[in-house]
DNA sequence: TGTACATCAGTGAACGCGCGTTCACTGATGTAC
DNA sequence: TGTACATCAGTGAACGCGCGTTCACTGATGTAC
């Protein structure tokens, strides 16, 4: 027996809850649409026992909120620690990323929609989560050769840039059938050409050149 | 008295209720959980009469997405019309857009929210919506010298990426406070940056460079 | 210009329904000694 | 190992509330002649 034995009956319908609320966000209804009763039936409890897990459905919010962005995290560390001298970084970087899309729609999918949803508190904690992304993209990035000389709001530009496109793709990339892998590697394919696009003006970019101080 | 009279009663009241439904909207509520009775209660008259101007709810949606895509066409045909030889192109796009943002901040708010909310209708509706301006859009670069090498498949590409950077764009600035003239600025700036960024790889791009067939 | 009628926008009572939340309860599992 | 007690997860009745929608109505405005 290990020090983390199976979970209790209250930590399976803990997260049954959770797993619930992202498959109805993934089915289209939004967070602040969803009703406590569905949520309790589909997973099989009477609705009041929703409150021996949750102090209301805003606390379910943001307990998904947190897995998710901590998902979103952990793809953010792995690209991290790759090889920044690999010759096909670009390519490497997003395939990695798309699989990890792929393997985890729920979160990628939930960040995505509530970002802008109706729930000003999980709204509010994604949209820091995505800053603080951005953020930390523009620290590594400055650590690329071609990038290195560049100014600090320059990197968190080229990275909102970056951000931006890879969120598009990551909608494109939920949005494709499961088993269409071909329309998979198209999305892909168009998501790297962006990425080696940004870069290939990486080098000649000259901060102020038609915006003088 | 001229051929186009005052509006009658009716008309009123009708953009009344879409009017007020997009200020709920702005204020942060998704439209799938918004509610008929407050809505109708917002600009003073009783539930039912709802039902003198629109179907449903639903009805009500798709109208505003309809005057919504409207607006953004209009800039979009306004673009178009642009000069294409003018030196300073991007900068003067970039201005004009924003201030035709902030001059119709509940349009483009009701887009770029509800392009992710609940009612699915309206969510497809949208979509349709901004691929058409994507596809347009790569239409009318591939009539600046400097693309009108690129085959459709890149012309979309980079057109996309361009779209997906705009959406950020105008993101941030339907948040900044009305009064923030700096954060205006700045947000453009940005903005004009990070297109001028792409537009510089362009004369360099070659599309299957590392992706050969 | 006056009259008769149709259309239109808004009213208010009433309905059945699903909602979140309260409460006292039950029975299973865990812990102390 | 056995017993006594505490904790925990789930139950089910009950509540008051706001919801969308129905219906028959009223009175103002528009139209035909």
């Amino acid at each position: 027996m290990s020090r983390k034995p199976a979970k209790t009956k209250g930590e399976t319908t803990r997260s049954a809850l959770m797993e619930a609320a992202l498959k109805q966000v993934a089915r289209g209804r939004s967070f602040e649409a969803m009703s406590l009763r569905k949520l309790t039936g589909s997973v099989g409890i009477v609705p009041t026992a929703f409150y021996r897990h949750f102090e209301s459905m805003e606390a379910l919010g943001l307990a998904l909120v947190d897995d998710s962005l901590r998902t979103l995290r952990r793809i953010m560390r792995q690209a991290r620690e790759g090889d920044l001298a690999e010759k096909q970084i670009i390519r490497a970087s997003v395939n990695t990323y798309a699989e990890y899309v792929r393997a985890n729609p729920l979160h990628f999918n939930f960040v995505l929609r509530e970002r802008y949803g109706g729930v000003a508190p999980l709204r509010h904690a994604i949209r820091t989560g995505i800053q603080l992304f951005v953020s930390e993209l523009a620290t590594d990035l400055g650590r690329f050769p071609i990038l290195n000389t560049w100014n600090a709001a320059d990197l968190r530009m080229i990275s909102a840039l970056i951000v931006g496109a890879v969120m598009e793709t990551t909608e494109l990339l939920l949005e494709a059938p499961d088993n269409d892998s071909e329309r998979f590697d198209e999305i892909v394919r168009t998501s790297e050409k962006q990425l080696r696009l940004v870069m290939l003006a990486a080098p000649q970019w000259r901060s102020g050149q038609h915006n003088p101080a």
